[in-house]
DNA sequence: CGAGTAAATTGGAGCGCTCCAATAGCATGC
DNA sequence: GCATGCTATTGGAGCGCTCCAATTTACTCG
């Protein structure tokens, strides 16, 4: 299994080591009678640059290392979608990590990307304390996504709240709603603003008299769990819930109630997951836009690497609701 | 951003380079004394030993690379979560890669692996042809995870078809059931064992005459034609689905036309992913024993390492039935 | 036709580590 | 006191590449 390397190829093509290097490094100053024949060399000998050796001799990876919170959560597949295709479109190899749910693990994973030498790391909804962020910024870039972080040198990407509340109070509103529930994401990431936002937005409306917030989690349990208060007590008309995963336990237990989803109350969702598109649950949601982040994220590491000294920047991109049967008017 | 070398910690701790890799390769041929000085300078410059150069001076990465067919089904959460935890506990670092379900994206995401001279990759479900994988194979150990490939030098890890179909009838018929149809998975990986063992089940059964087959695929949305295609001819008591997707689409269409599951009609998956968990569809579902497979895989690989030129093994695991609410007694 | 310039090619040092053979240190035993 | 057998350490070559300065080749023009 001993693999032919570049002085194998020199050497078949009769030329120098160096020579073959340009080749592969696709220089311009290599005629083209000598790249087609380096090229035709390489090809019948099966030979493959070895990604470690250039990388160690070059000092650059052209890699960005992805770590996701919960591959379980389906939300991370779209957001690895997004943010995977934009760092290949960008030049860059994306190495990918699962964090488990634990900032511990996700520390871990930090460091293997780090030990790998990776170019940045795109941290999505992480956990991580601010302490390991901080000392892990000055080795490699970092940008934060759905994360907020008030710390020198890290960027930080996230949609914008504000804008998704408005969008759900305003659909809700639209649609002859007064009675809404929020039941929200407890001490996860993002569930604090998302609340808050929400309940400005109420205000805004002129419905602070009406609005309720239940306390919850961004799990399926969580909306269950809230569900069966709300049966139990004074039922809204409609229930906007932190995610998706809120908005699928809630319609459980409403359909083993009996209650129909939208004629008796209406759903919203967040992130327009997978969970939303099923044709079960056919849920309104509001969807990030997670190409213009990913967009986004990449560009702030290429600007870091050209200058690692600025300042952290947060951008802010705006989310849409997308609208599907779980909502309607309010009953009569 | 420099960052400190191996040289570095030896001129700080007063010995040679040679010793400090020593150290950091816990070699036991170091005194305690000399140990415990490298790692406090180690340390104190906060130095991390550098992969790339490790790895390109001992020639072996102790990496396998994990590619998965679509991280969008909740399946493959499940089999990264089995396989990266035996990986791992083998002392191996999983490297991650999207396949996207194009067999064209994976092969590209191989080459990848392989130029990054991972000891071994380990697909699960590949659309990977024939001709990739044997040329493949010569380069790096390679392992099929439930797909099937009769190649010399490449190993397979199934789980057993036969055993699933024969849980679902055995459980569907000891509740009385008779009238069965299958919905599958059309040309997808594994869908054929998987109808031609619910066929054979069903005649051990004695069910020959009463049995039904839909084609399909393993989507949602095929679900939910081939339940159209149901609830216009004769309904009958069980529906046994290729997947877990397949019985959402069902389960939607069957709760739109106000049949309940499982009063009028039980409804059976193949997965058990988290949508069989959800507590709205509440799935009766065949476990697939990732866990098993995930230690036959890696332990293929290490066999293989060994003895690169051993033909092509198969191993076959039995999966289990989980059952749920989806599934009772047949209609009066 | 030789100087001058641009384009193509080459040799060698070096990236940060591992690994091996060689050496140093040090207690044993006769 | 010295060969003996340990264990602990070291120097140096080499992993497969990139990058730079230096060299060769090709081309132009007075």
């Amino acid at each position: 299994m001993t693999r032919p390397t570049m002085e194998d190829v020199a050497a078949a093509a009769g030329v120098s080591r160096s020579l073959v290097s340009l080749v592969f490094q696709d220089s311009p100053k290599v005629s083209e009678a000598s790249r087609s024949r380096v090229l035709a060399e390489a090809e019948r000998l099966g030979y493959r640059p070895n990604v470690l050796a250039r990388q160690l001799a070059s000092n650059r990876t052209k890699t960005i290392g992805i770590l996701l919170d919960d591959l379980h959560n389906p939300y991370f597949a779209d957001v690895l979608d997004a943010f995977e295709a934009e760092a290949e479109s960008a030049g860059y190899r994306a190495l990918l990590a699962n964090g488990r749910r634990e900032g511990e693990r996700e520390s871990e994973a930090l460091h293997t990307f780090i030990d790998h030498r990776v170019d940045g790391v795109i941290l999505a909804s992480p956990r991580i304390s601010d302490s390991v962020l901080t000392s892990m910024s000055k080795i490699a870039p970092l940008v934060c996504v759905e994360r907020r972080a008030d710390l020198p040198r890290i960027d930080v990407v996230m949609h914008d709240e504000r804008i998704g509340a408005q969008l759900v109070v305003n659909h809700l509103v639209g649609l002859g709603h007064r009675d809404i529930v929020h039941i929200d994401g407890g001490t996860g990431a993002g569930a604090a603003a998302r609340r808050d936002w929400f309940m400005a937005s109420m205000r805004e409306a002129g419905l602070a008299a009406s609005m309720r917030v239940i306390g919850g989690e961004f799990t399926e349990q969580a909306g269950r769990e809230a569900a069966e208060q709300l049966v139990r007590g004074a039922l809204p008309t409609a229930v906007y819930c932190a995610n998706d995963s809120v908005a699928a336990g809630v319609a459980a237990v409403l359909q083993r109630e009996g209650i129909s989803i939208p004629g008796d109350v209406s759903l919203v969702g967040y992130d327009d997951t997978m969970l939303a598109k099923l044709d079960l649950l056919s849920l309104t949601s509001v969807r990030q836009p997670l190409a213009e982040m990913a967009k986004a994220s990449v560009d702030l590491i290429n600007r870091r690497i050209e200058k690692p000294r600025r300042g952290g920047e947060i951008v802010d991109i705006a989310p849409t609701l997308i609208t599907r049967r779980s909502t309607a008017a309010p009953r009569a």
